[in-house]
RNA sequence: GGUCCCAUCGUCUAACGGCUAGGACAUCAGGUUCUCAUCCUGGAAAUCGGGGUUCGAUUCCCCGUGGGAUCACCA
């Protein structure tokens, strides 16, 4: 079967990583059917929409390789809608949410409200008062039609609300399978505001019918309003789509994972200098496991793989630190051609050559900002102090003794672009001479690039060439008899 | 507090009702090595508790306990 998914985000400006993992659940259903991924704009919060926030979602969601078919996407660097079904943007579809809400009231399926935000409050601090469960208390269920006609002639200010029949839903979740709720539990709610707009409730059931939607996958903080929508479908007979409510996302203290304890935005990450590759299967494999054997996975696999039956029922804690170890795998597995190319942004692009430092330094970063950090000491000897050039084992005499051994050798070298040959001939040098390797190792790469912890100095003589190096030695000594 | 959801190493996860409960991150100890990183070897580390069902429960059922979500004219 061919699935409709839908990411419904609000436009508040960024996209949240537990948002970006319920977007590719969706994506890869419908890829997987040959379905249909719809980007649908949840903005009938006005307090909450932010300039520019569909965009950015869009754009973090193409980032990652995730582009909606349908509804808004980003297309040749533009920010596009498309598709039969819309607008995708709730505030747009205004009147079509009014006149489901006015046919639910002459069905006898909800009624005009006038109570007042005060008397709301009231009722509500009452009811926590005498330990209750806050709901309406049906005081305008039943309102005289004159009296409504008077109201609505008089300007005042009113609202929607359903009116809950008796019973329970039972919700067929494709992850936690049946759940019961009682309708007892569930409030009368405002299914259209004194704005005009909608609230979510009906908004999410008027857009998921109209736009054929037939899985929703959403958080699973929404398994308790889940019975208002399936009273809306049934009452507008219409057929409700399929459900799968995924586990949350986690702060190490086991709560929602919120904005105050850690970077939550997933273009941060990509800012950051995390490959897509990385986030997409860090994000995807969080509660859900494709194969159990592996990883790591290229990103289209879980097309193919996911299985929504798959996905597991609890939360998941999020642990940045496998984040660094996956990026470095996917880092490592690309060539300097492509790793040069992510690279890019991350330059000012007046660092000239940067192909070797690259290939000495991918299995030593995290990620591609630390990768970009890590060119410096290349381009330019970083200061040091002189006493780093000792070994723990040496003394000064021997480091400068070396250094000058060292720097005849170099200087008598003529092919410096085979690193293994380098290295293995300069080894074998140091054999013939009988020197420690220590002694003399320890002092050159330090000489060379200025800090005891580095890449080795075969890798440095590759990178930085024959005259550089000598200079650097020299600047070595310099230190060592200015010092000692 | 009501309701609902959930429960395997510190964390992410595997295990038709049947191996010594497996893997990964992190951690620790070694090896390789001039250092760091990579790489290799090894260690420590878990089925929340109690009852059932069963020849046999991580797995199925019940009760506890613990954690979480949710109870708006926010989504």
């Amino acid at each position: 079967m061919k699935e409709r998914t839908r990411f419904a985000p609000s436009p508040t400006g960024m996209l949240h990583i537990g948002g970006l993992r319920t977007a590719l659940y969706a994506f890869y259903l419908a890829r997987q059917t040959g379905g249909s991924f719809v980007l649908r704009i949840e903005d009938t919060d006005q307090a909450r929409s932010v300039e520019g926030g569909i965009e950015n979602i869009v754009k973090t969601l193409h980032r990652v390789g995730a582009d909606p078919d349908e509804g808004f996407s980003y297309v040749d660097g533009e920010l596009i809608e498309r598709g039969d079904l819309g607008p995708y943007q709730q505030s747009k579809r205004l009147d079509l949410y009014r006149k489901y809400a006015l046919k639910l009231v002459d069905d006898g399926n909800a009624h005009y409200c006038f109570c007042s935000r005060e008397r709301l409050d009231e009722i509500r601090k009452a009811q926590q008062k005498a330990k209750q469960q806050p709901k309406y208390d049906r005081h305008c269920c039943d309102l005289e039609k004159e009296d409504i006609e008077q109201k609505l002639a008089s300007d005042t200010p009113y609202v929607i609300r359903m009116k809950v029949p008796e019973g329970k839903s039972k919700i067929q979740d494709m992850i936690r399978g049946e759940v019961v709720i009682d309708h007892s539990e569930v409030d009368d709610q405002v299914i259209l505001k004194s704005d005009g707009f909608p609230t979510y409730h009906l908004a999410v059931v008027v857009d998921d019918h109209f736009m054929e939607i037939t899985t929703v996958i959403r958080g699973e903080e929404w398994l308790p309003s889940t019975p208002k929508h399936l009273i809306l479908f049934n009452m507008l007979g219409w057929d409700a789509p399929k459900f799968a409510h995924v586990p949350l996302l986690l702060n190490p203290d086991k709560s929602k994972l919120s904005k105050r304890q850690g970077d939550v935005a997933a273009e941060s990450y990509l800012d950051r200098g995390y490959v897509p590759e990385a986030i997409v299967n860090f994000v995807s494999t969080l509660g859900y496991n494709p194969t159990a054997d592996r990883e790591i996975y290229e990103p289209d696999e879980f097309i193919d793989l996911f299985n929504l039956s798959k996905v597991k029922k609890s939360g998941a804690v999020v642990n940045f630190e496998k984040l660094d170890w996956m990026n470095k795998q996917y880092m490592m597995e690309m060539d300097t051609d492509e790793l040069k190319n992510r690279l890019k942004p991350f330059l000012n692009g007046d660092e000239g050559d940067v192909d070797r430092i690259i290939e000495v330094e991918k299995s030593r970063q995290n990620t591609l900002v630390d990768l970009a950090s890590s060119i410096a000491p290349f381009k330019k000897l970083q200061d040091y102090d002189a006493h780093i050039l000792i070994w723990k084992k040496s003394d000064g005499e021997t480091a400068v003794d070396m250094l000058k051994e060292a720097r005849e050798y170099i200087d008598g070298l003529d092919r410096l672009d085979d690193i293994v040959l380098l290295e293995a001939s300069m080894k074998q040098w140091i054999k013939e001479q009988g020197i420690q390797t220590g002694d003399i190792l320890w002092p050159l790469r330090v000489a060379l690039s200025g800090s005891e912890r580095s890449p080795s100095p075969f890798e440095y003589i590759y990178v930085i060439g024959k005259t550089e190096a000598l200079y650097r030695i020299d600047n070595a000594i310099n230190k060592l008899k200015g010092g000692s």
